[in-house]
RNA sequence: GGGCGCGUAGCUCAGGCGGUUUAGAGCGCUUCCCUUACAAGGAAGAGGCCGGGGGUUCAAGUCCCUCCGCGCCCA
């Protein structure tokens, strides 16, 4: 296996009939016998090159969409590898969060009380996995810790599906360096970040108005948002003027939130309004007296335009009530229903009345009877108008978000400090984007950001918030001086773990501590996943070759999430960028071009088409997706990369069925011109793969190959076999175990099986630690010769076909006399390979006409005589 | 509404710093061929006002403007 063993083939042994069958679990079991994808840690920094492997989040199911990405990084990996780089290539799981919350609750038939005592003894219910056994009872409450080891047996089995995919397909990962997001060290190193964080002051805690989804019962980021178009009724509403002032009729699609409002606003230049600025309108029936304020967000030409604050409706209101210094009426609790008392601001009798008949109710029912109170009162102008409206969800929740006000940790992100802003977007200029236009999305979503980074999330299975609070002699909790753990007890789950100088006794109880029961968002554990994979903290040798790490593939659809969170993370902690390369990938789209995904039900299951098309076939039709370029779903390209695979075997059969001829010159001008443009390619592929065009790569490779088994072996085949003499012959197939040895380097990153399996008939050392072939050695070799004899050749063959296809006659016919018609330059290279184009046209006599246009005239052989 | 990307052969896409004559490839289609690597193959052919319009230029698929359509991201 020493990296030279590839220049001096030992033997060439050839299989009769060489197939694709069981090459992936044969070369799959060779490679990792041998270890060649172990990173080597001894290699320093510059021969490194570290790969941010995406986590897949494994309680999702297998689609092709996994296949695809990840061999586009693979193809990176393995040219890097034979470039002669230590490439280090780690995987993770993604396990961590509501995901795999929701399946284990729904596997095993339980959910999380926080509340309960870890129980040792707990194992999973007996009909785990059986839908129906498991919906017939009811669900049993585990704690916290038992839930989660529940998490940890589900995953287990998740990720060994994702690893044997990735195995299938030939992905050359070090699987020594695998990792887990719910795994302990990803959770130290989590808490280790975040108490870092926390001590510079980039972290931090804040009872404020924040997203809430009503159904998962958790704060959300603004990351996680999702506007949809939702039916919506305008309900136009009469506020009173007082003073003498007229009336204001506003028009709201949320009348429920009226004993929230705390103000009416305009803005600042309608004439309609401008008059009544500083003045007081009172509620309808609640009967508030509320200022009448101005301010630009407000759309004049959005129903009556003006409308009314309350905290909160929406992420406006948050807007005004910050900006415009206003109190908080809240209404709307953490289950998404009205509070059973109404806002102390509201005093009438009347009031007090009709807010009882919304104590309670959903926000969906409260609307509903609040427009049937207002009509009785007189309060709403005619019938409630439908409209459709743009709402914000949580991504992964089917109800509107809420904004409630509650105690949540957030990491800033710019998104409240200008300076802070622009140095996260100067990030961005340091890292080479490619596709290049990609960092636009990065740069707008940092400009758009209008709140810091809320991390803390009201869920179980994640990782904990990792502090305790004080209580006083009241029981209440000591927010601003919270208690941390020491670096060596992490991780800690404060919810069981007891801090230092307390027992747990003391939990809960005056005087004692509680433990903060909220967990991190997943992307706060996975925005480490550079500080996870290189040994920050634990290997620092490790971490200074590997970090920054040289390249981030991921999806175009996660900048702002997983990338951006990536990015503010090492600016903080390392003050610089996380990757130098950031690699986008497009979606795979169903063949109506919609984004495949298990909800539409269009998802490809790979197993099927790794069956039937073979691993290689299956990573050609991802290597063709272009960078960042969403790609439709079209099973034919399997069958041509099987095609280019087969035809990989036979022409490695037929080249390697000669006699090597031994080192020596290559003297005839058809074998150096074919070597010259080889050189070319060579080239080309190389500077491609350099900027992460692997599809170039290939396209050129292929397209090379096919020209090479259609033109080039016709025209030497002949020659090969002796026809012309002994050296002529030798030069041939010197020329062609050249060609051969070098094409099969080239399309080892892409086929990674069929190359090594016809690279090891005649080596024994693996292709994918061979040396890249290098376009200047091709060149040496061509000497003086360039790609013009070859092309010549090639079309002069071409022309000859095509005059035996056009008189339907079989292409072994003789040609008697072929004339051919071209400028004196192409014709005295013409002779320099008249022999080879002879011999593969069938040709007798070759005459050559100078001219302006190039053209060839067959005269065909007789029917009689063939 | 703003930003980004994309409209090239029936389909999937190259080409995109202006100049290879007549715009490419693969698939599909048509015709032919079992040729001592390959019939899981090979050879050839037909098929395009390069989304519409305007402009810059000696020259535009390529640059500029505009409109239309599609997709994504963000409001």
């Amino acid at each position: 296996m020493s990296r030279l063993a590839d220049e001096t083939p030992s033997r060439a042994s050839v299989p009769d009939k060489p197939g694709l069958e069981g090459l992936e679990a044969k070369w799959d079991a060779e490679w990792e016998a041998s270890g060649i994808y172990r990173f080597d840690a001894t290699r320093p920094r510059p021969e490194v090159f570290s790969i941010d492997t995406p986590p897949p989040t494994v309680s999702g199911s297998l689609h092709v969409g996994h296949v695809f990405s990840y061999t586009h990084t693979d193809i990176i990996a393995r040219y890097r590898r034979m470039a002669g780089q230590a490439v280090f290539y780690p995987m993770g799981w993604d396990d961590n969060g509501l995901p795999t919350e929701r399946r284990v609750q729904n596997y095993y038939g339980v959910r999380c009380d926080p509340s309960m005592p870890y129980d040792p003894d707990f194992s999973a219910p007996p009909d785990a996995g059986r839908p129906s056994a498991v919906a017939k009872r009811s669900t049993i409450a585990v704690s916290r810790p038992n839930f989660i080891e529940l998490c940890e047996e589900l995953t287990a089995a998740d990720e060994k599906a994702f690893e044997d995919l990735f195995r299938h397909i030939g992905l050359s990962v070090d699987w020594t360096r695998t990792y887990a997001t719910i795994d302990a060290h990803c959770r130290r190193v989590s808490q280790l970040a975040f108490l870092e964080n926390l001590e510079r002051d980039e972290a931090y805690q804040i009872e404020a108005p924040s997203l809430w989804d009503v159904s998962f019962q958790t704060a959300v980021a603004q990351a996680e948002l999702d506007d949809r178009e939702v039916p919506g009724a305008y309900h136009k509403l009469r506020f009173a003027g007082t003073g003498g002032d007229d009336d204001i009729w506003i028009d709201t699609t949320r009348p429920e939130l009226v004993p929230s409002c705390v103000a009416l606003v305009a803005h600042p230049d309608d004439g309609r309004y401008r008059p009544r600025f500083g003045s007081t309108v009172r509620t309808p029936v609640f009967d508030v007296e509320v200022p009448v304020l101005a301010h630009e967000l407000a759309d004049p030409d959005k129903g009556t335009g003006i409308a009314m604050i309350c905290t909160f409706g929406d992420t406006a209101d948050v807007t005004w009530w910050r900006e415009l210094d206003l109190p908080v009426r809240t209404v709307i609790g953490r289950d998404g229903r009205l509070a059973a008392e109404p806002p102390p601001a509201v005093e009438s009798a009347a009031g007090r009345a009709a807010y009882a008949r919304l104590a309670g109710k959903t926000a969906a029912q409260a609307r509903t009877e609040i427009a049937t109170v207002f009509a009785e009162s007189g309060d709403i102008d005619g019938e409630p108008r439908p409209i459709t409206h743009p709402v914000k969800f949580f991504e992964k929740g089917d109800k509107p978000l809420e904004i409630v006000s509650s105690r949540q940790w957030y990491i800033r992100n710019g998104g409240r400090d200008d300076d802070l802003r622009q140095a996260l977007i100067d990030r961005g200029t340091q890292m080479n984007w490619v596709p290049a236009y990609m960092r636009a999305r990065y740069e707008s979503w940092i400009a758009g950001l209008n709140g810091d980074w809320l991390i803390s999330r009201q869920r179980f299975f994640g990782v904990p918030i990792p502090l305790w609070y004080r209580l006083d002699a009241g029981g209440s909790p000591v927010w601003d001086d919270p208690i941390r753990p020491g670096d060596a007890d992490l991780p800690v789950d404060p919810s069981a773990d007891c801090p230092d100088g307390y027992d747990e006794s003391q939990r809960g109880a005056p005087g004692g501590f509680i433990g903060d029961p909220d967990v991190m968002d997943t992307w706060a554990t996975s925005s480490l996943t550079p500080q996870i994979a290189t040994g920050w903290r634990t290997d620092e040798s490790l971490y200074a070759a590997t970090f920054p790490m040289d390249m981030r593939p991921q999806a175009h659809d996660i900048i702002r999430t997983w990338l951006f969170s990536t990015v503010v993370r090492a600016h903080f902690d390392a003050d610089g960028v996380p990757w130098h390369n950031c690699a986008l990938s497009g979606w795979i789209l169903d063949p109506d071009r919609k984004k495949m995904s298990k909800s539409r039900g269009n998802v490809q299951v790979p197993t099927a088409l790794l069956e039937r098309y073979g691993a290689d076939a299956v990573r050609y039709w991802a290597a063709c997706g272009r960078p960042g370029t969403d790609t439709a779903f079209d099973e034919q390209q399997f069958r041509i990369g099987r095609r280019l695979a087969v035809k990989l075997l036979n022409a490695s059969k037929f080249v390697l069925r000669f006699d090597d001829p031994g080192a020596g010159d290559i003297t005839e001008t058809l074998d150096r011109s074919m070597l010259h443009r080889l050189a070319d390619l060579t080239g080309e592929a190389t500077r491609a793969l350099d900027a992460f065009d692997y599809a170039r790569a290939l396209e050129r490779t292929e397209s090379f190959f096919w020209a090479f088994t259609d033109d080039h072996l016709e025209l030497v085949k002949a020659r090969a076999y002796g026809e012309h003499g002994a050296e002529a012959s030798a030069s041939a197939r010197r020329a062609l175990r050249t060609a051969l040895g070098v094409l099969q380097k080239l399309l080892a990153p892409f086929m990674p099986f069929v190359a090594e399996e016809v690279w090891r008939w005649w080596h024994d050392g693996s292709v994918h630690v061979a040396t890249w072939p290098d376009p200047e050695r091709l060149r040496a070799a061509a000497g003086d010769v360039d790609g013009l004899p070859s092309a010549v050749a090639a079309a002069v063959l071409g022309e000859v076909r095509r005059s035996k296809s056009e008189a339907k006659r079989p292409l072994r016919t003789e040609v008697l006399q072929a004339a051919v018609t071209d400028t004196p330059e192409r014709i005295a290279v013409l002779e320099s390979v008249a022999d080879d184009v002879r011999a593969a046209g069938r040709i007798t006599e070759l005459v050559t006409v100078g001219g302006d246009e190039f053209s060839v005239a067959c005269e065909l052989a007789s029917e009689a005589a063939a």
